[in-house]
RNA sequence: CGGGGUGUAGCGCAGCUUGGUAGCGCGGCUGGUUUGGGACCAGUAGGUCGUAGGUUCGAAUCCUAUCACCCCGACCA
């Protein structure tokens, strides 16, 4: 890419409508635009960002062989009225009218769609287990959207379902996609815990969330000694208390902030018993089929991964998940055709050595480009001037560190390879 | 839904108390001078002051209604 012809939006003022360090930065940077409450356009930065989240989730979601699809995002009302959550599920949930005066709703969850897919298909227990999961738009009406993508009406989840033939293979599963979530944090390079959860709204009969820890989220975690962590909603129950203080003091528990990125559930056979998903099994006994589903709010771990990683330049994206590996900054390239050659030369030979490389070839100074790159986050910077030109070396910086180091190409390569 | 706040140029804001027909910084554009961490000078474009109604000779300013957005709470995950 060259900033020359890329769409950048970086902005030199602070944000008004922001509270939170996450949502003035994804301003400031130009990752996102707000269209309405709690609803955000993802400009190129803040896509490139989001997809590289999508594609570690797929990754591990291939590996332990969960199959992707996609459903539709607005669901007839039957589904909804066989599951019972039609009546249940609240105002959270968008209910509209087509032209026909049909009822719909627009997806916060894919529970219904996926076992009326499910039910249609399954023919013999010797399928099972079947796992499958989407990554796409959810819809969710909020009673208050804050914070940015942070807690938006519409957001981008994955979400995965599990079908199984009984309980013991349903445990199996669930620990596979609790491993699935692990290398999936650990590889988004982020600070995080998982603790045991309320199942709220979605039901079943055992949850875990996966929670980044920073001081901006809206989530109270109980941790031992033993690093378990509870989340407070159900602590309350199991310790018969709301007084926090008096719970952390009384059960010597560390008391963390996080913000929920994961949710994982047993569901058991809630879905399958009210919407009829059964098959017999190999001695010809008919059940119902116990089911998981695995949730990651795929556009939150955005402003997660933000809360984490920032200075007072900008965000400094952990190297897993940065719009670019490697910004190249010339300096007065349309002025200097040794440095423009140069510029390229060196962008060219990242190219072929597969770096996700942007050289900011826009007519601008040093400064202004410097800042850009350091506000919206970009791990590895280096500079091209005439000094570099006349001495086919380059200028490197860290995003995270102030020292500057001259460097030759081969250099550079082995440097961003072994950052 | 209750409480608080804000809507004025692309972004950030002043002006409103005390009505007289809109301004500042940044950004944009043009020209020139600069050029290694957000340059300088000159010029220039850009706003039905959220919307509707009312009061008034006259409304960004006063009154009423309404909409949008932000924060706290309730709620939800």
């Amino acid at each position: 890419m060259k900033a020359s012809s890329y769409p950048l939006f970086t902005q030199k003022n602070d944000p008004s409508d922001a509270e939170i360090i996450s949502h003035k930065l994804m301003l400031k940077a130009g990752l996102i635009r707000q269209q309405s409450t709690g609803q955000y356009s993802f400009l190129p930065i803040g896509y490139r960002v989001l997809k590289k989240i999508e594609n570690i989730i797929r990754d591990e979601m291939d590996s332990i062989g969960s199959a992707e699809i996609l459903m539709p995002s607005v669901q007839p009302s039957e589904l909804w009225q066989e599951s019972g959550r039609w009546g249940t599920y609240g105002l959270e949930l968008l209910r509209l009218n087509d032209r026909h005066d049909r009822k719909y709703c627009l997806g916060p969850t894919f529970e219904e769609v996926i076992t009326d897919l499910v039910r249609k298909d399954l023919n013999s227990y010797k399928q099972l287990p079947l796992n499958m999961y989407q990554i796409s738009t959810k819809f969710r009406d909020e009673i208050r959207p804050r914070f940015g993508i942070m807690r938006a009406r519409e957001f981008i989840m994955k979400d995965a379902y599990s079908f199984h033939i009984n309980e013991k293979c349903l445990d199996n599963w669930y620990q596979n996609y609790k491993d699935a979530y692990n290398n999936i944090f650990k590889r988004l390079q982020l600070d995080y815990t998982m603790v045991d959860a309320d199942s709220g709204n979605i039901g079943g009969s055992k949850s875990n969330e996966f929670h980044v820890l920073a001081e901006a989220g809206e989530d109270d975690l109980l941790i031992d000694e033993k690093g378990i962590g509870t989340n407070f909603e159900i602590a309350k129950a199991k310790y018969g208390s709301n007084d926090i203080e008096k719970i952390v003091n009384e059960n010597n528990l560390i008391h963390k902030k996080g913000i929920e990125v994961g949710h994982i559930f047993k569901l058991g056979d809630k879905y399958s018993k009210s919407m009829g998903l059964s098959i017999a099994d190999a001695d010809l006994n008919v059940n119902h089929l116990q089911m998981g589903c695995y949730g990651i709010g795929v556009s939150r771990i955005v402003a997660a991964a933000i809360e984490q990683n920032y200075d007072e330049k900008g965000i400094i994206w952990p190297k897993s998940i940065s719009p670019f590996q490697f910004a190249l900054i010339e300096i007065d390239g349309h002025k200097n055709e040794s440095v423009r050659s140069f510029s390229n030369e060196i962008y060219q030979t990242m190219k072929r050595n597969s770096v996700e490389i942007i050289l900011d070839d826009r007519n601008a100074k040093l400064g202004n480009k410097l800042h850009d790159w350091e506000l919206m986050g970009v791990p590895n910077i280096a500079i091209i001037g005439k000094k570099e030109a006349q001495n086919n070396i380059v200028t490197f910086k860290k995003r995270s560190g102030s020292e500057k180091e001259s460097l030759s190409a081969d250099q550079l390569i082995s440097k961003l390879d072994t950052d």
